[in-house]
DNA sequence: AAATGTTATTTGCAAAATACAAATAAATAG
DNA sequence: CTATTTATTTGTATTTTGCAAATAACATTT
């Protein structure tokens, strides 16, 4: 079955976010094809309808062909689109987000990693899809384990107040965090394993979940 | 310029709420076309890139074609794609949701509105996009006003009260719930107006904003 | 006109969550 | 053995929330 509609571009672009000297960073891609050739930008690419499954699958495509691996924590962000947002043509890009450990990272890769604060502009609606992204990290900072996914596997309590600090852009009271974090029920210590140094060891933890949890919350 | 993938269907399809009856009810629409024709479904259509500026403005169109105006509130709610999801090919469907007054509607679209706790099985992915958009509105009725554009412009809050409830599907206790609204500072009070019955008359409010606003909260 | 029923709104207090400040713990380095 | 450093806990003031009851203001009935 056929229709007659004209059909706009479906693309798909990805924020890749990780935590460096810490600060909230993007890993971004070099282009390597007109439009835009040699500039900085959000890596993606155009929806491979032989090959990806759906959306999501064509954006854990652009991350491996980016990264070697797949994201840690990978989620739908938002969906851009209009007639003059690509000069390609009318176009759709469903963007994605995802949360990146730097100790995943090579030295290449760090090489294109910049600081959120100090980003070049970025060409198409680039910018407006970092906005967005940013916005949602912070918001789901607030309210979930989301900020473990920038850490690795095993971290320290402190580690995660510092993450969380970094993603929501605000102080946090440690006495609170770790009250609240532990109620949560979403890490758990591992037993006997501390991080040591010149100071009193600190207790290593994981996540009890493998996905993101939702903190409860009343209204 | 050419590219050279085949590319997929674009669509938008929009889940319309409204509460009849203290209800949370979905507007649906009877396809008039295969595939599906004859069936309840979500009201959609193809992206017109002639036509639309952006997928929103699609989903606008869908929407006055349906109700004859504008929803008060309308807001992305995710994109579903992939090979099987449409009988006609590999499609991109972005969603939307929006929130009706059921004020504004009349008797014919009464007549095609149905409870969320009692919708047949809906064609396509449809029962997906329904599962996602009621989970949307209950997450953010816990931390926004957005239960506030299911009401008419006037309210009472105890109609505000009610519709938080049903949104959320909890009880929330009266005075707790009047203390935070008010604190919060989304609705101010029309003065001199009430609402009167065979009962102390009730203040009437309206939204002190007219976009969606989001609760202050911390961790 | 007074009593009654009904919903609206406020009040008061207990319980829980959070903020803030400080004390204590446990290691290493000198 | 002491100083230093970061980790973790404790204690208390403050703020939010939960719950129950009291009070308010109208229409309707007696």
């Amino acid at each position: 079955m056929e229709t007659t509609f004209p059909q706009p571009l479906a693309m798909v672009d990805t924020t890749l976010f990780t935590i460096l000297h810490e600060r909230l960073c993007l890993i971004l891609a070099r282009r390597k094809e007109p439009p835009e050739q040699g500039e900085l930008a959000l890596p993606g690419g155009f929806v491979h309808v032989q090959e990806d499954v759906d959306t999501e699958d064509a954006a854990r495509r652009v991350i491996r062909a980016k990264l070697g691996f797949d994201a840690p924590y990978l989620e739908q962000l938002y969906t851009f689109s209009g007639k003059d947002r690509d000069t390609r043509g009318w176009s759709i890009s469903v963007a994605y987000y995802a949360l990146i450990p730097a100790s995943l990272l090579d030295h290449s890769q760090v090489a294109e990693t910049l600081p959120v604060e100090d980003l070049p502009k970025l060409p198409f609606d680039h910018d407006q899809i970092v906005a967005k992204a940013i916005e949602r990290l912070r918001s789901k900072a607030t309210y979930s384990s989301l900020p473990a996914f920038l850490l690795p596997e095993i971290f320290t309590l402190n580690d995660l107040h510092g993450i969380y600090q970094q993603t929501q852009g605000t102080r946090l009271d440690k006495a609170s965090f770790r009250h609240k974090i532990m109620e949560q029920d979403i890490i758990e210590p591992i037993p006997g394993q501390f991080r040591t140094g010149a100071h009193r060891p600190a207790q290593l933890y994981r996540l009890t979940h493998r996905a993101l949890t939702p903190f409860e919350r009343k209204i």
